[in-house]
DNA sequence: CCTACCGATCGGTAGG
DNA sequence: CCTACCGATCGGTAGG
């Protein structure tokens, strides 16, 4: 990814504002992407990432409705209306939560496949996409997608289509190797249905997955592919 | 099973209380098991029933959170403070629906397995309770059961561990199965890590199967088998 | 099962 | 980002 272009009037000289004028300076109305960094007493970004944090962290452990904004103010250290300074509601931050999350996923996941490149065996191409879903369900830095899988329900109309988009995308880049396997014989069963059984078998791992029982992600990988796929 | 045998002292000719009397009897203290019909306006098993089918129809699409008491009470014709009367809190009428449904599907599962057979062949075994899940899952009494995989953690933790008993006995029922084709060389992952695999793929498609999309039940369970089970 | 009600909590906002 | 606050809603209850 690059770093966003500057437009010509938020070039370099630009004084930092203190705290007093980013507070009076609209802060509903930011440019799109990421928020520039303004020095208050905390870094910005940083905080609306914390935020982001501790909202998922809550929500997959109670629940979005059950988790009040006050729990994730108070998780980050804030007062109970600070998060609308972050995100103009309840549902924005949960939305911004998946959606990011999402996003994340999609582009690693494809740096996955480009880095095996497009003529690895099928079978090799679909280990690779398990383990990296692990990866992103069950990792260190995991949270954004397992809220995902569980607060669907929770968006409004609209920004479940615009999460769906993304979702989409994630989940149509499996279907080549799905196809490729079902064609050499190593997949029984209909590959659209199949790739439904199957992320739904490894979505499942979220609920009862712990790293502590003794069995690794790549081990955890392995026992998914021998169940999938039917060597001759 | 059997039914219960009745105390000495509630034998035959006891009179059916009129409403008066029946609002007035201490209706919080009722003996355990089903309550006994008395003659209300509406009867009195018919409502509390009525209670748990809408009410796992909200919880399962707005989430137990979101839905309130008086939705609830809404969605059966009652007033607000009326679904108090049938269940001492909501978060009991919750439990209700998911021990209520996970028992009757125990039962359920058990007479498919009485009615195939010890000697059935375990792929038989195996097809026959992806059906029956399937079944428990998705067909026309369906309700419960979703909910149970959607809402475990809105109960205590004194719920969960009732609820899990009988679960853990829901799922210990598919080992011997499981076991049996390992040991055929049909199932190629551990019979441990492939049931819980397993249930994912079929508890996920709760979140995508309509009865629409042109696959009955049948045609999923075969799909399902295709997938997991190798034939040589 | 209805009526009337309570205390608590919630999402959100104005104003600084 | 904090302070102080509002209107709405919620789970639950007494009393009949």
């Amino acid at each position: 990814m690059q770093t966003p272009k500057r437009t010509l009037s938020s070039s370099a000289a630009e004084p930092e504002p203190g705290p007093a004028a980013a507070a009076s300076d609209v802060p509903a109305r930011r440019p799109r992407g990421r928020p520039r960094k303004t020095i208050t007493e905390q870094d910005d970004g940083n905080r609306r990432r914390k935020l982001m944090d501790k909202a998922a962290k809550l929500f997959l452990t109670k629940g979005y409705a059950a988790t009040s904004t006050r729990d994730i103010a108070a998780a980050v250290g804030m007062h109970s209306g600070s998060p609308y300074y972050h995100f103009k509601s309840k549902s924005a931050l949960l939305h911004a939560v998946m959606s990011e999350g999402m996003t994340a996923a999609l582009e690693s996941q494809q740096e996955v496949l480009d880095r095996l490149g497009p003529d690895a065996p099928p079978h090799e191409q679909l280990r690779a996409l398990v383990r990296h879903h692990f990866e992103i369900l069950l990792g260190p830095r995991s949270g954004f997608i397992p809220v995902m899988l569980y607060e669907w329900r929770s968006l409004t109309p609209a920004q479940r289509r615009d999460v769906a988009r993304i979702k989409d995308a994630y989940e149509a880049a499996w279907m080549p190797a799905l196809q490729a396997l079902a064609h050499a014989g190593a997949l029984k069963a209909e590959p659209a249905v199949a790739r439904l059984f199957i992320f739904g078998a490894l979505n499942w791992a979220v609920s009862w997955f712990s790293p502590r029982k003794g069995l690794s992600l790549d081990a955890l990988s392995e026992q998914a592919m021998l169940l999938f796929i039917h060597h001759d």
